[in-house]
DNA sequence: CGTCATTCAATTGTGCACAATAGAGTCGTG
DNA sequence: CACGACTCTATTGTGCACAATTGAATGACG
């Protein structure tokens, strides 16, 4: 008697996508007041860590996402202040995004957050570890399919 | 010099969420010739096991996902032809979702997919079992916190 | 029997993911 | 300079995630 290899449980995929939803879920509780959803803090992280402006390529680089996700995301984040947009002058194909003071101060108030949600998982440190490092070794995977 | 826990990628956060659009992203090409999206596979997935029809509260919790979400899914699948969905006639608030028999004959069109998408990882069985154990045991303790 | 809380699915509204396309700007080549 | 290929962001359209609300149906209770 084997594991039928469609049950829902016996692929990766349900698993990670569960898992996935429900960590942007978690994140999304420790965000909420702050009035970032998730993917708005993916972009507050970059831009916290970058010394310069940054073009909606560059952002989409690190965080492998295209502008016809970034742009209303970008945009929302200019709405409620967080975030600059300019058109670079020397190749205005390019726009240039960088936080504001406003969004520099969400970083202190923020700071908590990794750790906070570390405990939630109800790992420890060396569990998470090897679970990025399987993470990133299927990125790679797929990655090189293309 | 320790790293930032504001890192991108020192959180749990990215490489899980990078690492599961991804994983869909594969699995949507292994479906495209079939015309299902992820989301409506997973249905499928529950459908093909269930002995009986299931109603839309019982998909939802098998799937970790609520009405808002699957009903959409449901009519796509519907308009489709790959599922058939009627009123309970002992309680009409309920809703009976089934495969029809071309959402059967998928099941053995779509046989090869778990195996192709295991190769795609590039993770042998053993560590797809550890990802499994450890994506399962975040899954529970996120679950414990409410 | 009538009332009321509960159970269900559907709907509404907001936000993200991504493919495809458009359209402005840049650069190399002749 | 003129032309064509390329780069870069924005837009459009489809589909999913999820919170909040609606409204019908059920069932328990007095």
């Amino acid at each position: 008697m084997s594991i039928d290899p469609l049950d829902l449980e016996a692929q990766i995929c349900f698993p990670l996508h569960a898992a996935s939803r429900a960590v942007t879920q978690a994140y999304g509780e420790l965000l909420s007041e702050s009035g970032l959803t998730y993917p708005q803090y993916l972009v507050m992280l970059v831009l916290w860590q970058a010394e310069q402006p940054l073009t909606v390529g560059e952002l989409g680089e690190r965080l492998r996402s295209d502008s016809g996700t970034l742009t209303p995301v970008l945009k929302r984040l200019e709405g409620s202040g967080r975030v600059a947009r300019r058109r670079s002058t020397e190749d205005e194909r390019k726009v240039l995004v960088s936080a504001t003071p406003e969004g520099l101060r969400l970083r202190e108030e923020l700071k908590p957050v990794p750790q906070k949600l570390a405990s939630l998982t109800g790992l420890g440190p060396d569990e998470l570890e090897q679970l990025k490092g399987l993470l990133g070794r299927i990125m790679e995977s797929i990655d090189l399919r293309s």
